[in-house]
DNA sequence: CGGCAGATACGCT
DNA sequence: GCGTATCTGCCGT
């Protein structure tokens, strides 16, 4: 049984590399969707990119709510994406999932995913979002509980971690705060 | 395969 | 009003 993971409590920045090789089990109608977190990006109230830069407010209130929850929001009027809360209570911050590699579950998240197949299922973050059916509901789950999950993992033998820049943000984007499984096939982009 | 435009709703200015 | 932590389809090579 895996455990859920102890090192949320510490600076984003630090906690987006550690959360590569863990897992995200989702359980739906009794079927079980997991997959592998294979890139990640940290977002802290310090940094102009970050949803939590200018305060706290109700939509972005789980960043400030301590770490292993589930900060969900919408974007660009049609999708979702899913961080992870991280950090104490009162400082806003959080890791973006950006992408997964799937294990278990393929077949409701190629339905989910209206018929997308291989990596196109959870190479994004609002890709495997609809594909793990994440949305506002679980806005603020503790992810220590069913049925939306994190638990710890590790990087296979043989593999690398990539640092570099964020995707799809217009502030900071100098700043090396997004990290990947180097030559893993569903990294959303290189 | 790479580049670009369009979709579409919400919060903040 | 405007910009957005994105994806998809359509176009050209």
């Amino acid at each position: 049984m895996n455990q859920f993971p102890d090192f949320l409590d510490q600076p984003a920045v630090s906690v987006a590399p550690l959360l590569l090789g863990c897992y995200i089990e989702r359980e739906i109608n009794g079927v079980k969707l997991s997959g592998r977190i294979v890139e990640t990006e940290a977002y802290d109230q310090s940094d102009a990119a970050s949803h939590s830069n200018r305060g706290k407010t109700i939509s972005n209130e789980v960043m400030f709510g301590g770490s292993g929850y589930a900060y969900v929001y919408f974007t660009y009027g049609m999708h979702y994406c899913f961080n992870v809360s991280t950090g104490a209570v009162g400082h806003g911050a959080g890791v973006l999932i950006r992408a997964l590699e799937p294990l278990e579950g393929l077949e409701v998240m190629r339905i989910n995913r209206l018929g997308q197949s291989g990596r196109d299922l959870t190479n994004g973050p609002a890709k495997l979002c609809k594909a793990f059916q994440i949305d506002k509901s679980l806005k603020g789950h503790d992810l220590r509980t069913a049925p939306f999950r994190l638990t710890k993992g590790k990087l296979r033998p043989g593999e690398l971690i990539v640092q570099t820049t964020r995707v799809g943000i217009s502030q900071a984007v100098d700043e090396p705060w997004r990290f990947y499984i180097r030559d893993n096939r569903y990294v959303s982009k290189l």
